[in-house]
RNA sequence: GCCGCAAUAGCUCAGUCGGUAGAGCAACUGAUUCGUAAUCAGUAGGUCGGAGGUUCGAUUCCUCUUUGCGGCACCA
């Protein structure tokens, strides 16, 4: 007879097997009734489970953790069955739980409109009021492939029979409708409620481009109202700080018809690009970089010996002039090993290190293009290590090092690692990947840096480490790349003198910290909301007057800041201060100098920041200094 | 590229069930010279993304097209 051990560790025996709700049940009627599921022995379970033998039992209600999969997940059939019900030509497929919610694919002869949600969401809050008991049962595989033909659902059928034969499959059903699922999910439909359908969109059936486009229905589900308008909230505030708007309103860049997915730059953007661009040049230097330049239309030649041509053919914009085909080079490092082909190289010169700024154009499909984030024309801080293979290890470390360092300077600490090995697809032998996969991996565990492994995910020329950094608001990027490439310079021809007189091939390692400085510049705005730090402000200071009276004064304050260094400008303005505060406030500038007859008087300056905080009067010399400190701790804290 | 949605003044948006458009902010002009997040008044501003069609008449309805947005697929 079962003994069951609670989570708390108390035991409880009972004469007969139990199911997980009437062991809620005996603990107590408020428990019961937010009994949503439950976990026996570690596997998560349906309230209707029945305990047979000693198990240690957790209830799983609204208040724990593995509760919104369990919610999500029955949303997910909740949609389902609202949408067969007033659709019921429509045919069911996959629909599983995502990050926030969840969403369910559906075969259907046209496409929902945003007045179907609706609909479909009353119906679910229909479906919610009855409080339809779910219903849980097994079908051997073949039976279940039956089942599912009978009712004309051919997609699900499709499903089950991948599955192996031998398999018992759980079903799941509510009134009118049946799931194959495994569960588990809530005990009924009145459990549910706190959800919001966000909107439809195509999707491939199994994810295949190749595929028929099925209807995908996405939502959100959430414990409880809270929890919901909370998530609801959040996504306004990100919407707030979208980077395209922003360009805008701080004029910093714009995009238009004539030039889909490049950038036209403003002067305050193209500040802050070049801050960016400057900062990485003399960081690369003092890193043992050297900075190159090289061609931005290279014949077509170059570009079969790299292999690119076959592979992307279709990506890369073409000129053709006097009976030559070009390419704009949508990358830099078929370049660079021309570059490290000239002269002899002995293994005394390695590692060489060649970075570029280099500007690349990919013709990228038009549905993927998005602000900044996704761009035809973009500028990468690329740099490529040629070295031997014994050296992979130290300069991988020594990469970690510089990127955690600019990564800081930016102001993002919480930096996530993922190593991606070798595909099925691969050149270069075993024994190699082996050698190149460990000397990632040591690099890393050398310096006790936690990461993840991505099998099979690696580039066909070699493994790499990819770096995601996460923003303030939580959410990740994917920035920094060390690749490792046995291919490319063997293809394209690049060796050294080694040690002993022969001739090798150097490996090559393609790295970037930033990425594109497009896409870097985008994740900026959105991280700092446009409030950039001192040191990236493409205003740090703006000095006010208060009447005509200080405007001399003003100007002066303004010009032997711009003198030591500082971009500053000033705001003479025929407007009442409050007006001119304000306005500089919203186009968050850091610092905001107000001069007036007492300051010109005395030969200070009143100094306020951005967020409103007065520091009071203070000498121009106090002030540069407390600039200057400002910006030489980058974005190391924040303000 | 595929599916859906959208495009109106510099910006944010309203509007017309077919009779060629309106607000706020910004701009400009004038007044105001003011002490820490919006001074007042006035003026000007639009081929309603582009092309074609239906119609007496199209910003509105239809077709095509471009670009953007949300996804999907892609991402050297």
């Amino acid at each position: 007879m079962p003994l069951i051990t609670l989570p708390d560790g108390s035991q409880r025996s009972f004469d007969a097997p139990l199911t997980v709700l009437e062991l809620a049940q005996s603990i107590g009627p408020g428990l019961a009734k937010a009994t949503l599921a439950g976990v026996v022995d570690g596997k998560m379970v349906d309230a209707s489970f029945v305990i047979e033998k000693d198990a240690s039992v957790s209830i799983i209600t609204d208040k724990s953790p593995e509760a919104l999969e369990v919610i999500r997940h029955s949303t997910a059939h909740l949609l389902a069955q609202a949408v067969k019900q007033l659709f019921p030509e429509a045919q069911v497929t996959i629909g599983p739980v995502i990050e926030d919610g969840f969403y369910y694919d559906f075969a259907y002869k046209r496409p929902f409109t945003p007045e179907d949600l609706a609909l479909i969401e009353e119906r679910m809050n229909q479906l919610v009021q009855q409080n339809i008991d779910v219903q849980r049962r097994v079908l051997p595989r073949d039976e279940a492939v039956a089942y599912f033909l009978g009712l004309g659902e051919t997609y699900k059928a499709e499903i089950i029979q991948a599955i192996p034969a031998d398999e018992q499959l759980s079903l799941y059903r509510q009134g009118d409708f049946e799931d194959l699922c495994r569960g588990p999910h809530v005990p009924s439909t009145g459990k549910l409620g706190h959800f919001k359908l966000m909107k439809v969109a195509g999707a491939y059936w199994r994810g295949d481009s190749k595929n028929e486009m099925l209807q995908r229905v996405y939502g959100t589900a959430w414990a409880n109202k809270k929890d919901l308008a909370a998530y609801l909230h959040r996504l306004e505030e990100a919407e707030k700080r979208d980077h395209r708007k922003l360009g805008k309103k701080f004029d910093l860049f714009h995009m238009q018809e004539e030039a889909p997915g490049m950038v036209f730059w403003h002067p305050r953007g193209w500040m802050l690009y070049t801050i960016i661009e400057n900062y990485m040049r003399e960081i690369q230097r003092a890193n043992g970089y050297k900075e190159i330049k090289t061609p931005q239309i290279v014949d077509r030649t170059l570009w079969e010996k790299s292999g690119h041509w076959d592979k992307f053919r279709n990506n890369m914009f073409t000129v053709e002039s006097e009976s030559r085909d070009y390419a704009v080079k949508p990358m830099n490092c078929p370049c660079h090993i021309q570059v490290f082909n000239q002269g002899l190289k002995s293994y005394r010169d390695l590692p060489l290190r060649l970075a570029e700024f280099g500007s690349c154009h990919r013709n990228e499909a038009s549905g993927t293009l998005q602000g900044l984030m996704r761009v035809r024309g973009f500028t990468q801080d690329d740099a490529h290590i040629f070295c031997a293979e014994s050296m992979i290890q130290d300069e991988v470390s020594r990469f970690t090092d510089l990127l955690f360092s600019v990564y800081a300077d930016f102001g993002f600490s919480d930096v996530i690692i993922r190593i991606s090995t070798r595909p099925e697809q691969r050149v270069g032998s075993d024994e190699i990947w082996d050698k190149a996969e460990k000397a990632l991996a040591d690099a890393l565990d050398a310096k006790g840096l936690a990461w993840e492994l991505l099998p099979g995910e690696g580039a066909f020329y070699g493994p790499k480490i990819e770096f995601s950094l996460k923003d303030c608001i939580g959410r990740v990027w994917q920035c920094g790349t060390i690749q490792v490439d046995f291919s490319m310079p063997a293809r394209l021809d690049a060796q050294f003198v080694a040690e002993d007189g022969s001739r090798q091939t150097p490996v090559m390692l393609h790295r970037a910290i930033l990425g594109s400085f497009e896409r870097f510049i985008g994740i900026l705005i959105e991280h700092y909301e446009g409030a950039f730090p001192a040191w990236l402000a493409p205003e740090q200071v703006v000095v006010m007057n208060i009447t005509d009276n200080q405007a001399d004064y003003a100007r002066s304050v303004e010009n032997s800041l711009k003198n030591k260094g500082f971009r500053a400008v000033s705001d003479l303005r025929n407007e009442k201060i409050g007006f001119k505060i304000r306005e500089h406030t919203i186009q968050r500038t850091p610092y905001l100098v107000i001069v007036g007859d007492q300051e010109v008087e005395k030969g200070t300056v009143s100094v306020r920041t951005r967020d409103g905080k007065d520091l009071g009067s203070m000498t121009l010399a106090e002030f540069s200094e407390l600039l200057s400190k400002d910006v030489a701790q980058r974005g190391r804290t924040t303000h």
